[in-house]
RNA sequence: GGCCCGUUCGUCUAAGGGCUAGGACACCACCCUUUCACGGUGGUGAUACGGGUUCGAAUCCCGUACGGGCUACCA
Protein backbone atom coordinates (compact mmCIF):
# COMPACT_ATOMS: atom_id res chain seq x y z
CA UNK A 1 0.00 0.00 0.00
CA UNK A 2 1.93 2.68 -1.02
CA UNK A 3 -1.09 5.69 -2.21
CA UNK A 4 -2.31 6.25 0.65
CA UNK A 5 -2.39 10.34 1.03
CA UNK A 6 -3.98 11.66 4.61
CA UNK A 7 -4.83 15.27 4.51
CA UNK A 8 -4.98 17.41 7.61
CA UNK A 9 -6.04 21.19 7.92
CA UNK A 10 -5.37 22.59 11.35
CA UNK A 11 -6.78 25.91 11.92
CA UNK A 12 -4.61 28.48 14.35
CA UNK A 13 -7.57 28.82 17.50
CA UNK A 14 -8.59 25.35 16.92
CA UNK A 15 -6.98 22.90 15.01
CA UNK A 16 -3.23 22.97 17.07
CA UNK A 17 -4.73 22.55 20.43
CA UNK A 18 -4.06 19.08 21.99
CA UNK A 19 -6.50 17.30 20.33
CA UNK A 20 -5.60 19.07 16.44
CA UNK A 21 -2.02 17.88 16.97
CA UNK A 22 -2.95 14.72 17.97
CA UNK A 23 -4.62 14.35 15.01
CA UNK A 24 -1.74 15.77 12.83
CA UNK A 25 0.31 12.95 14.31
CA UNK A 26 -2.28 10.20 14.06
CA UNK A 27 -2.51 11.19 10.11
CA UNK A 28 1.30 11.50 10.11
CA UNK A 29 2.00 8.08 11.66
CA UNK A 30 -0.38 6.14 9.69
CA UNK A 31 0.47 7.99 6.63
CA UNK A 32 4.11 7.22 7.06
CA UNK A 33 3.18 3.67 8.14
CA UNK A 34 1.88 3.01 5.12
CA UNK A 35 4.43 4.37 2.86
CA UNK A 36 2.02 7.06 1.88
CA UNK A 37 2.13 10.94 1.79
CA UNK A 38 0.63 13.21 4.14
CA UNK A 39 -0.60 16.06 2.99
CA UNK A 40 -0.99 19.29 4.99
CA UNK A 41 -3.79 22.42 4.20
CA UNK A 42 -3.31 25.49 5.58
CA UNK A 43 -6.70 26.70 7.70
CA UNK A 44 -5.20 30.37 7.71
CA UNK A 45 -8.58 31.99 8.16
CA UNK A 46 -10.75 31.45 11.40
CA UNK A 47 -14.65 32.72 11.25
CA UNK A 48 -13.81 33.08 7.58
CA UNK A 49 -11.33 35.78 8.25
CA UNK A 50 -7.48 35.49 7.49
CA UNK A 51 -5.04 34.94 10.45
CA UNK A 52 -2.22 37.25 10.45
CA UNK A 53 0.72 34.67 11.13
CA UNK A 54 -1.32 31.47 10.87
CA UNK A 55 0.65 29.81 8.53
CA UNK A 56 4.17 30.31 9.87
CA UNK A 57 2.69 29.39 13.63
CA UNK A 58 1.42 26.03 11.75
CA UNK A 59 4.95 25.11 10.27
CA UNK A 60 7.19 25.57 13.51
CA UNK A 61 4.94 23.51 15.68
CA UNK A 62 5.29 20.87 13.64
CA UNK A 63 8.87 21.48 12.99
CA UNK A 64 9.14 21.37 16.54
CA UNK A 65 7.59 17.62 16.81
CA UNK A 66 9.95 16.87 14.02
CA UNK A 67 6.52 16.25 11.59
CA UNK A 68 7.40 17.71 8.36
CA UNK A 69 4.62 17.19 6.10
CA UNK A 70 5.27 15.55 2.25
CA UNK A 71 3.29 18.31 0.80
CA UNK A 72 2.02 21.75 2.19
CA UNK A 73 2.36 25.54 1.15
CA UNK A 74 6.37 25.46 1.91
CA UNK A 75 6.80 21.88 -0.04
CA UNK A 76 4.20 21.90 -2.76
CA UNK A 77 3.48 18.76 -4.74
CA UNK A 78 0.70 18.23 -7.44
CA UNK A 79 -2.19 18.80 -5.50
CA UNK A 80 -2.63 22.56 -3.99
CA UNK A 81 -3.60 24.70 -3.51
CA UNK A 82 -2.77 24.36 0.38
CA UNK A 83 -3.89 27.31 1.74
CA UNK A 84 -7.68 27.65 2.86
CA UNK A 85 -7.01 31.51 1.69
CA UNK A 86 -6.50 30.77 -1.82
CA UNK A 87 -9.37 28.28 -1.86
CA UNK A 88 -12.07 30.83 -3.75
CA UNK A 89 -9.44 31.68 -6.48
CA UNK A 90 -10.11 29.30 -8.48
CA UNK A 91 -14.17 29.30 -8.66
CA UNK A 92 -13.75 25.58 -8.72
CA UNK A 93 -16.37 25.03 -5.31
CA UNK A 94 -18.79 27.42 -7.30
CA UNK A 95 -19.01 25.27 -10.27
CA UNK A 96 -18.92 21.83 -8.29
CA UNK A 97 -21.85 24.02 -6.60
CA UNK A 98 -23.64 24.22 -9.69
CA UNK A 99 -23.53 21.05 -10.69
CA UNK A 100 -25.52 20.08 -7.64
CA UNK A 101 -28.16 21.96 -8.28
CA UNK A 102 -27.76 21.35 -12.20
CA UNK A 103 -28.36 17.20 -10.86
CA UNK A 104 -31.20 18.70 -8.68
CA UNK A 105 -28.92 17.90 -4.60
CA UNK A 106 -28.66 21.51 -3.90
CA UNK A 107 -30.10 24.67 -4.58
CA UNK A 108 -30.05 28.57 -4.42
CA UNK A 109 -31.43 30.00 -0.75
CA UNK A 110 -31.66 33.64 -0.73
CA UNK A 111 -32.73 34.17 2.83
CA UNK A 112 -31.67 36.75 4.33
CA UNK A 113 -29.79 36.44 8.00
CA UNK A 114 -32.75 38.41 9.30
CA UNK A 115 -35.16 35.69 8.25
CA UNK A 116 -33.35 33.22 9.06
CA UNK A 117 -33.76 34.15 12.56
CA UNK A 118 -37.15 34.93 11.66
CA UNK A 119 -37.90 31.77 10.98
CA UNK A 120 -36.15 30.23 14.27
CA UNK A 121 -37.82 32.82 16.41
CA UNK A 122 -40.93 31.65 14.94
CA UNK A 123 -40.41 27.68 15.07
CA UNK A 124 -38.64 27.35 18.37
CA UNK A 125 -40.42 25.51 21.14
CA UNK A 126 -39.44 23.52 23.87
CA UNK A 127 -39.77 20.52 22.44
CA UNK A 128 -37.63 21.95 19.24
CA UNK A 129 -35.15 24.66 20.82
CA UNK A 130 -33.25 24.76 17.90
CA UNK A 131 -35.24 24.47 14.46
CA UNK A 132 -33.44 23.80 11.64
CA UNK A 133 -33.77 24.61 7.69
CA UNK A 134 -34.69 21.03 6.43
CA UNK A 135 -36.90 19.37 4.24
CA UNK A 136 -39.61 20.42 6.43
CA UNK A 137 -39.25 24.21 6.29
CA UNK A 138 -37.62 24.84 3.14
CA UNK A 139 -40.57 25.34 1.10
CA UNK A 140 -41.75 27.95 3.59
CA UNK A 141 -38.57 29.74 2.99
CA UNK A 142 -37.17 31.88 -0.01
CA UNK A 143 -35.32 29.40 -2.22
CA UNK A 144 -34.76 27.97 -5.70
CA UNK A 145 -37.49 25.06 -4.79
CA UNK A 146 -40.05 27.16 -2.67
CA UNK A 147 -40.02 30.16 -5.71
CA UNK A 148 -40.82 29.52 -9.18
CA UNK A 149 -38.29 29.07 -11.75
CA UNK A 150 -38.72 32.88 -13.46
CA UNK A 151 -38.48 34.84 -9.84
CA UNK A 152 -35.80 32.66 -9.10
CA UNK A 153 -34.01 33.82 -12.20
CA UNK A 154 -34.80 37.23 -12.05
CA UNK A 155 -33.20 37.42 -8.14
CA UNK A 156 -30.00 35.81 -9.77
CA UNK A 157 -30.25 38.24 -12.42
CA UNK A 158 -30.47 41.11 -10.22
CA UNK A 159 -27.53 39.37 -8.06
CA UNK A 160 -29.31 39.06 -4.79
CA UNK A 161 -27.03 37.33 -2.42
CA UNK A 162 -27.73 33.93 -1.95
CA UNK A 163 -26.15 30.42 -0.86
CA UNK A 164 -25.79 27.11 -1.86
CA UNK A 165 -28.03 24.84 0.27
CA UNK A 166 -27.77 20.79 0.03
CA UNK A 167 -31.22 19.13 -0.50
CA UNK A 168 -30.98 16.38 2.14
CA UNK A 169 -33.35 13.42 0.59
CA UNK A 170 -36.86 13.18 2.95
CA UNK A 171 -36.60 10.04 3.78
CA UNK A 172 -33.07 7.99 3.71
CA UNK A 173 -30.09 6.05 5.70
CA UNK A 174 -27.08 6.95 5.08
CA UNK A 175 -23.97 5.02 6.77
CA UNK A 176 -20.49 4.53 6.11
CA UNK A 177 -18.01 2.47 7.95
CA UNK A 178 -15.48 4.25 10.42
CA UNK A 179 -12.17 2.85 10.85
CA UNK A 180 -12.29 3.07 14.78
CA UNK A 181 -16.23 2.54 15.57
CA UNK A 182 -17.48 0.76 12.75
CA UNK A 183 -21.15 1.20 10.69
CA UNK A 184 -22.99 4.03 11.70
CA UNK A 185 -25.87 5.28 10.12
CA UNK A 186 -28.02 8.22 9.87
CA UNK A 187 -31.57 9.29 9.36
CA UNK A 188 -31.61 12.21 6.07
CA UNK A 189 -35.34 13.12 7.32
CA UNK A 190 -33.71 14.71 10.53
CA UNK A 191 -30.48 16.50 8.90
CA UNK A 192 -30.87 19.83 7.91
CA UNK A 193 -30.36 21.64 4.33
CA UNK A 194 -26.46 22.09 5.41
CA UNK A 195 -25.23 25.90 3.46
CA UNK A 196 -21.88 24.64 0.93
CA UNK A 197 -21.12 27.75 -0.64
CA UNK A 198 -21.57 30.89 1.23
CA UNK A 199 -22.92 34.49 0.15
CA UNK A 200 -19.15 35.50 -0.59
CA UNK A 201 -18.66 32.79 -2.62
CA UNK A 202 -16.92 30.87 -0.08
CA UNK A 203 -17.16 26.82 0.44
CA UNK A 204 -18.24 25.93 3.89
CA UNK A 205 -16.18 23.09 5.45
CA UNK A 206 -18.83 20.88 4.18
CA UNK A 207 -18.07 21.16 0.91
CA UNK A 208 -14.47 22.25 0.60
CA UNK A 209 -13.49 18.90 2.64
CA UNK A 210 -14.86 17.27 -0.14
CA UNK A 211 -14.13 18.89 -3.12
CA UNK A 212 -10.38 19.17 -1.55
CA UNK A 213 -10.30 15.46 -0.39
CA UNK A 214 -11.23 14.34 -4.02
CA UNK A 215 -8.55 16.71 -5.72
CA UNK A 216 -5.66 15.78 -4.08
CA UNK A 217 -6.80 12.28 -4.03
CA UNK A 218 -7.08 11.72 -0.52
CA UNK A 219 -7.67 8.01 0.63
CA UNK A 220 -7.68 8.60 4.15
CA UNK A 221 -9.69 11.33 6.17
CA UNK A 222 -9.12 11.42 10.03
CA UNK A 223 -10.17 14.05 12.09
CA UNK A 224 -12.14 14.52 15.60
CA UNK A 225 -15.47 13.14 16.58
CA UNK A 226 -17.26 16.01 16.56
CA UNK A 227 -17.23 15.90 12.89
CA UNK A 228 -19.31 12.77 13.55
CA UNK A 229 -22.61 14.39 13.05
CA UNK A 230 -21.50 16.10 9.93
CA UNK A 231 -20.59 12.71 8.08
CA UNK A 232 -23.67 12.07 6.07
CA UNK A 233 -24.00 15.63 4.67
CA UNK A 234 -19.97 14.41 3.25
CA UNK A 235 -21.16 11.09 2.26
CA UNK A 236 -24.12 12.52 0.31
CA UNK A 237 -21.47 14.64 -1.65
CA UNK A 238 -19.24 12.07 -2.48
CA UNK A 239 -22.12 10.29 -3.74
CA UNK A 240 -23.23 13.18 -5.57
CA UNK A 241 -20.36 14.34 -7.09
CA UNK A 242 -17.83 11.92 -7.30
CA UNK A 243 -19.32 8.34 -6.24
CA UNK A 244 -18.29 6.52 -3.44
CA UNK A 245 -15.47 4.29 -4.99
CA UNK A 246 -13.14 7.33 -4.62
CA UNK A 247 -14.17 8.42 -1.37
CA UNK A 248 -11.78 8.40 1.39
CA UNK A 249 -11.65 5.72 4.16
CA UNK A 250 -13.34 7.71 7.42
CA UNK A 251 -12.21 7.78 10.82
CA UNK A 252 -13.23 10.24 13.63
CA UNK A 253 -10.80 10.36 16.56
CA UNK A 254 -12.20 10.41 20.09
CA UNK A 255 -11.78 13.48 21.49
CA UNK A 256 -9.51 14.91 24.10
CA UNK A 257 -11.26 16.19 27.29
CA UNK A 258 -10.92 19.24 29.81
CA UNK A 259 -11.86 18.53 33.08
CA UNK A 260 -15.53 19.88 31.81
CA UNK A 261 -16.13 18.48 28.73
CA UNK A 262 -14.15 18.95 25.25
CA UNK A 263 -10.66 20.49 25.82
CA UNK A 264 -10.86 24.39 25.03
CA UNK A 265 -8.56 27.29 24.62
CA UNK A 266 -9.39 28.70 28.13
CA UNK A 267 -9.05 25.37 30.24
CA UNK A 268 -5.53 25.68 30.13
CA UNK A 269 -5.09 29.24 32.23
CA UNK A 270 -8.13 27.68 33.69
CA UNK A 271 -6.55 24.60 35.33
CA UNK A 272 -3.00 25.88 34.95
CA UNK A 273 -0.99 23.75 32.18
CA UNK A 274 -1.13 24.37 28.32
CA UNK A 275 -3.41 23.19 25.77
CA UNK A 276 -1.01 24.38 22.50
CA UNK A 277 2.20 23.03 21.34
CA UNK A 278 3.44 26.36 21.48
CA UNK A 279 2.96 29.66 22.27
CA UNK A 280 0.15 31.64 20.49
CA UNK A 281 -0.52 35.00 20.75
CA UNK A 282 -4.06 35.79 19.35
CA UNK A 283 -3.03 38.65 17.09
CA UNK A 284 -6.41 40.46 17.28
CA UNK A 285 -7.05 40.13 20.91
CA UNK A 286 -3.38 39.87 21.66
CA UNK A 287 -4.62 37.15 24.48
CA UNK A 288 -1.70 34.45 24.83
CA UNK A 289 -2.12 31.06 24.97
CA UNK A 290 0.40 29.04 26.79
CA UNK A 291 2.35 26.14 24.56
CA UNK A 292 3.62 22.81 25.83
CA UNK A 293 7.27 24.08 24.17
CA UNK A 294 7.48 27.37 26.62
CA UNK A 295 6.56 25.54 29.37
CA UNK A 296 9.63 23.34 28.84
CA UNK A 297 8.49 20.19 27.43
CA UNK A 298 10.44 18.05 25.24
CA UNK A 299 8.81 17.45 21.68
CA UNK A 300 9.70 13.52 22.06
CA UNK A 301 7.87 13.57 25.29
CA UNK A 302 5.18 15.79 23.82
CA UNK A 303 4.63 13.44 20.60
CA UNK A 304 4.70 10.69 22.98
CA UNK A 305 2.32 11.76 25.69
CA UNK A 306 -0.30 12.57 23.23
CA UNK A 307 0.24 9.34 20.56
CA UNK A 308 -0.64 7.39 24.26
CA UNK A 309 -3.50 9.44 24.65
CA UNK A 310 -6.40 7.25 23.13
CA UNK A 311 -4.06 4.51 21.37
CA UNK A 312 -1.54 1.80 22.65
CA UNK A 313 0.18 -0.72 20.89
CA UNK A 314 -1.40 -3.94 22.89
CA UNK A 315 1.59 -4.48 24.88
CA UNK A 316 2.44 -2.68 28.29
CA UNK A 317 5.78 -0.33 26.61
CA UNK A 318 4.81 3.26 27.37
CA UNK A 319 8.06 4.94 26.22
CA UNK A 320 7.95 5.24 22.44
CA UNK A 321 10.09 7.35 19.67
CA UNK A 322 8.77 8.51 16.73
CA UNK A 323 10.06 5.91 14.71
CA UNK A 324 8.68 3.62 16.95
CA UNK A 325 5.20 4.82 16.78
CA UNK A 326 5.48 4.53 13.14
CA UNK A 327 6.48 0.91 13.22
CA UNK A 328 3.28 0.17 15.71
CA UNK A 329 0.96 2.48 15.07
CA UNK A 330 -2.83 1.12 13.94
CA UNK A 331 -5.88 2.82 13.89
CA UNK A 332 -8.01 0.07 14.69
CA UNK A 333 -6.29 -0.07 18.19
CA UNK A 334 -7.33 4.03 18.81
CA UNK A 335 -10.03 4.14 21.40
CA UNK A 336 -13.33 5.13 20.66
CA UNK A 337 -13.83 6.83 23.66
CA UNK A 338 -12.51 10.29 24.86
CA UNK A 339 -9.60 10.76 27.01
CA UNK A 340 -9.44 13.22 29.86
CA UNK A 341 -6.23 14.67 29.86
CA UNK A 342 -4.16 14.42 32.69
CA UNK A 343 -1.39 17.20 32.92
CA UNK A 344 0.81 14.80 35.83
CA UNK A 345 1.19 11.78 33.46
CA UNK A 346 2.16 14.29 30.83
CA UNK A 347 4.54 15.75 33.30
CA UNK A 348 6.23 11.94 34.01
CA UNK A 349 6.39 11.59 30.55
CA UNK A 350 8.74 14.56 30.27
CA UNK A 351 10.59 13.17 33.09
CA UNK A 352 11.35 10.15 31.60
CA UNK A 353 12.35 11.95 28.31
CA UNK A 354 15.01 14.16 30.12
CA UNK A 355 16.30 10.63 31.86
CA UNK A 356 16.28 8.82 28.45
CA UNK A 357 17.21 11.45 25.81
CA UNK A 358 20.89 11.65 24.55
CA UNK A 359 22.99 14.00 26.78
CA UNK A 360 24.00 15.78 24.03
CA UNK A 361 20.22 16.50 22.40
CA UNK A 362 19.12 17.24 26.22
CA UNK A 363 22.04 20.44 26.50
CA UNK A 364 20.72 21.59 23.38
CA UNK A 365 17.87 22.28 24.68
CA UNK A 366 18.64 23.52 28.19
CA UNK A 367 21.59 25.68 26.76
CA UNK A 368 18.73 28.44 25.79
CA UNK A 369 17.22 28.70 29.26
CA UNK A 370 20.52 28.84 30.81
CA UNK A 371 22.15 31.49 28.58
CA UNK A 372 18.46 33.49 29.30
CA UNK A 373 19.42 33.36 33.24
CA UNK A 374 22.91 34.75 32.64
CA UNK A 375 24.62 31.60 32.96
CA UNK A 376 28.22 31.52 31.04
CA UNK A 377 27.66 28.42 28.68
CA UNK A 378 31.28 28.38 27.34
CA UNK A 379 32.50 25.18 28.12
CA UNK A 380 30.73 22.32 26.67
CA UNK A 381 32.15 19.37 28.51
CA UNK A 382 31.23 20.75 31.95
CA UNK A 383 27.89 21.54 30.71
CA UNK A 384 27.13 18.08 29.81
CA UNK A 385 29.09 16.90 32.97
CA UNK A 386 26.73 18.88 34.83
CA UNK A 387 23.44 18.19 33.00
CA UNK A 388 24.36 14.34 33.15
CA UNK A 389 24.54 14.92 36.95
CA UNK A 390 20.97 16.71 37.33
CA UNK A 391 18.85 15.48 34.76
CA UNK A 392 17.36 12.29 37.34
CA UNK A 393 15.59 15.24 39.43
CA UNK A 394 14.30 17.63 36.18
CA UNK A 395 10.77 16.93 35.01
CA UNK A 396 10.47 20.28 33.05
CA UNK A 397 13.25 21.96 31.12
CA UNK A 398 13.25 24.97 33.50
CA UNK A 399 14.15 22.92 36.65
CA UNK A 400 17.54 22.71 35.15
CA UNK A 401 17.95 26.26 35.82
CA UNK A 402 17.26 25.56 39.27
CA UNK A 403 18.84 22.38 40.02
CA UNK A 404 22.19 23.84 38.09
CA UNK A 405 22.41 27.02 38.75
CA UNK A 406 25.06 26.81 41.63
CA UNK A 407 27.34 24.97 38.80
CA UNK A 408 27.84 28.06 37.50
CA UNK A 409 27.87 30.57 40.55
CA UNK A 410 28.46 30.41 44.00
CA UNK A 411 25.17 30.90 46.01
CA UNK A 412 23.97 34.67 46.79
CA UNK A 413 22.17 33.59 49.89
CA UNK A 414 22.64 30.00 52.52
CA UNK A 415 20.08 28.35 54.08
CA UNK A 416 20.71 30.02 57.64
CA UNK A 417 18.14 28.66 59.65
CA UNK A 418 19.64 24.87 58.60
CA UNK A 419 23.00 25.35 59.82
CA UNK A 420 23.20 28.16 62.32
CA UNK A 421 21.39 26.50 65.17
CA UNK A 422 23.92 24.32 65.17
CA UNK A 423 26.74 25.73 63.81
CA UNK A 424 29.96 25.94 67.18
CA UNK A 425 33.26 26.43 66.79
CA UNK A 426 34.12 22.74 66.72
CA UNK A 427 32.85 22.83 63.30
CA UNK A 428 34.11 26.23 62.31
CA UNK A 429 37.31 25.43 62.99
CA UNK A 430 36.55 21.56 61.11
CA UNK A 431 35.85 23.46 57.88
CA UNK A 432 39.14 25.24 58.26
CA UNK A 433 40.96 22.03 58.28
CA UNK A 434 38.90 20.80 55.83
CA UNK A 435 39.78 23.87 53.37
CA UNK A 436 43.62 23.60 54.46
CA UNK A 437 43.50 19.33 53.43
CA UNK A 438 41.71 19.98 49.99
CA UNK A 439 43.90 22.58 48.96
CA UNK A 440 46.64 20.00 49.88
CA UNK A 441 44.60 16.79 48.16
CA UNK A 442 46.83 15.27 45.08
CA UNK A 443 43.52 14.34 43.32
CA UNK A 444 40.53 16.24 42.85
CA UNK A 445 37.85 13.70 42.67
CA UNK A 446 34.79 12.82 44.61
CA UNK A 447 35.89 9.89 46.23
CA UNK A 448 39.65 11.56 47.31
CA UNK A 449 37.45 14.91 48.78
CA UNK A 450 35.06 12.21 50.78
CA UNK A 451 38.20 10.61 52.05
CA UNK A 452 39.65 13.78 53.12
CA UNK A 453 35.87 14.74 54.82
CA UNK A 454 35.76 11.78 56.50
CA UNK A 455 39.28 11.40 57.77
CA UNK A 456 39.35 15.35 59.25
CA UNK A 457 35.85 14.52 61.11
CA UNK A 458 37.60 11.44 62.38
CA UNK A 459 40.29 13.49 64.32
CA UNK A 460 38.22 16.12 65.15
CA UNK A 461 35.95 13.98 66.93
CA UNK A 462 32.84 15.24 64.54
CA UNK A 463 30.22 12.28 63.25
CA UNK A 464 30.41 13.14 59.22
CA UNK A 465 26.76 13.15 59.23
CA UNK A 466 26.60 16.21 61.43
CA UNK A 467 29.18 18.27 58.77
CA UNK A 468 27.58 16.69 55.67
CA UNK A 469 24.63 19.48 55.81
CA UNK A 470 26.49 22.87 56.51
CA UNK A 471 28.97 21.71 53.76
CA UNK A 472 25.64 20.76 51.49
CA UNK A 473 24.69 24.32 52.25
CA UNK A 474 28.12 26.19 51.45
CA UNK A 475 28.39 24.85 48.14
CA UNK A 476 24.47 24.74 47.04
CA UNK A 477 22.94 27.55 49.34
CA UNK A 478 20.07 24.79 50.10
CA UNK A 479 18.70 21.79 51.11
CA UNK A 480 18.70 20.14 47.28
CA UNK A 481 20.76 19.16 44.47
CA UNK A 482 23.11 15.74 43.53
CA UNK A 483 25.64 14.46 46.43
CA UNK A 484 27.95 17.16 47.69
CA UNK A 485 31.20 15.37 47.13
CA UNK A 486 30.05 15.14 43.25
CA UNK A 487 29.27 18.82 43.62
CA UNK A 488 32.55 19.49 44.87
CA UNK A 489 34.49 17.57 42.25
CA UNK A 490 32.55 19.35 39.60
CA UNK A 491 33.20 22.98 40.10
CA UNK A 492 36.86 22.27 40.97
CA UNK A 493 39.41 22.81 43.99
CA UNK A 494 39.70 26.59 43.99
CA UNK A 495 35.95 27.45 43.87
CA UNK A 496 34.97 24.82 46.35
CA UNK A 497 37.78 26.54 48.78
CA UNK A 498 36.43 29.80 48.26
CA UNK A 499 32.67 28.77 48.91
CA UNK A 500 33.77 27.42 52.14
CA UNK A 501 35.78 29.93 53.21
CA UNK A 502 32.74 32.75 52.66
CA UNK A 503 30.30 30.86 53.86
CA UNK A 504 31.90 30.03 56.91
CA UNK A 505 32.34 33.78 57.70
CA UNK A 506 28.70 34.10 57.41
CA UNK A 507 28.04 31.23 59.52
CA UNK A 508 29.99 32.64 62.55
CA UNK A 509 28.75 35.99 62.40
C1' G B 1 -35.51 18.83 22.88
C1' G B 2 -33.54 15.86 18.55
C1' C B 3 -29.54 13.08 16.46
C1' C B 4 -24.76 10.73 16.99
C1' C B 5 -20.72 8.73 19.90
C1' G B 6 -19.21 6.74 24.34
C1' U B 7 -18.97 4.18 29.67
C1' U B 8 -13.00 -1.05 33.21
C1' C B 9 -9.31 1.74 39.62
C1' G B 10 -9.41 9.31 40.89
C1' U B 11 -6.76 9.58 35.58
C1' C B 12 -4.68 6.99 30.91
C1' U B 13 -5.46 2.06 29.65
C1' A B 14 -4.87 -4.03 28.98
C1' A B 15 -7.91 -8.31 28.80
C1' G B 16 -11.84 -9.50 21.51
C1' G B 17 -16.65 -15.73 26.02
C1' G B 18 -12.80 -19.05 30.32
C1' C B 19 -6.59 -18.24 35.56
C1' U B 20 -7.17 -14.25 42.21
C1' A B 21 -9.55 -8.22 35.94
C1' G B 22 -2.95 -6.74 34.30
C1' G B 23 0.12 -2.17 33.71
C1' A B 24 1.19 3.20 34.08
C1' C B 25 0.27 8.22 36.50
C1' A B 26 -1.27 10.03 41.18
C1' C B 27 -1.67 8.60 46.41
C1' C B 28 0.12 5.74 50.94
C1' A B 29 3.91 2.63 53.50
C1' C B 30 8.69 0.59 53.72
C1' C B 31 13.88 0.16 51.70
C1' C B 32 18.01 2.99 49.56
C1' U B 33 19.96 7.92 50.59
C1' U B 34 22.87 11.90 56.78
C1' U B 35 20.10 17.03 51.32
C1' C B 36 16.43 17.01 47.31
C1' A B 37 15.48 13.60 43.87
C1' C B 38 16.14 8.95 41.06
C1' G B 39 15.54 3.94 42.06
C1' G B 40 13.53 -0.66 44.56
C1' U B 41 9.54 -3.43 47.24
C1' G B 42 4.63 -3.53 48.75
C1' G B 43 -0.37 -1.41 49.39
C1' U B 44 -5.30 1.19 48.73
C1' G B 45 -8.31 1.35 44.33
C1' A B 46 -12.41 -0.41 38.70
C1' U B 47 -15.82 -3.66 34.88
C1' A B 48 -22.38 2.37 35.66
C1' C B 49 -27.25 -0.19 36.60
C1' G B 50 -31.09 -3.86 35.15
C1' G B 51 -32.43 -7.71 32.06
C1' G B 52 -31.29 -11.47 28.58
C1' U B 53 -27.93 -15.25 25.41
C1' U B 54 -24.38 -18.98 27.46
C1' C B 55 -21.92 -24.47 31.18
C1' G B 56 -19.42 -19.70 31.65
C1' A B 57 -20.03 -12.40 30.25
C1' A B 58 -15.87 -6.66 31.50
C1' U B 59 -16.35 -8.98 26.65
C1' C B 60 -22.39 -10.55 22.66
C1' C B 61 -27.83 -8.47 22.60
C1' C B 62 -31.76 -5.17 24.70
C1' G B 63 -33.22 -1.40 28.05
C1' U B 64 -32.06 2.44 31.68
C1' A B 65 -28.81 5.90 33.75
C1' C B 66 -24.78 8.95 33.20
C1' G B 67 -21.00 11.57 30.24
C1' G B 68 -19.57 13.88 25.70
C1' G B 69 -20.26 15.87 20.75
C1' C B 70 -23.34 18.14 17.03
C1' U B 71 -27.68 20.88 16.14
C1' A B 72 -24.11 28.70 12.24
C1' C B 73 -23.51 31.77 5.63
C1' C B 74 -17.22 28.40 12.29
C1' A B 75 -14.22 24.84 11.39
Amino acid sequence: MSNVRVRFAPSPTGGLHLGGIRTVLYNYLFAKKHGGKFVLRIEDTDQGRYVEGAEEYIMECLKWINIEPDESPANPGTYGPYRQSERKANGIYQQYAEQLIRDGHAYYAFDTPEELEAMRQLHRTDANPTPQYDHKLRKQMRNSLSLDAETTKRLLDEKTRYVVRIKMPENETVGFTDMIRGEVNFETSLIDDKVLLKADGMPTYHLAVVVDDKLMEITHAFRGEEWLPSAPVHILLWKYLFGFEHMPKWAHLPLILGPNGKLSKRDGAKYGFPVFAMNWTDPKTNELTEGFREKGFLPEAFINLLALLGWNDGSEKELFTLTELIHQFSMERVHSAGAKFDYEKARWFNHEWIKLLDADKLTKAVVPLLKAEGIETKDEDFILQVIKTVRDRCTLLPDFVTQSSFFFKAPISWDLPAVKPKWNADKEKFFHLFAEELDATPDWQSAFIEDAFKTIAALQQIKPGELQLPFRIMLVGGKFGPPVFDIAAIIGRKETIARIKSAVKAFSE
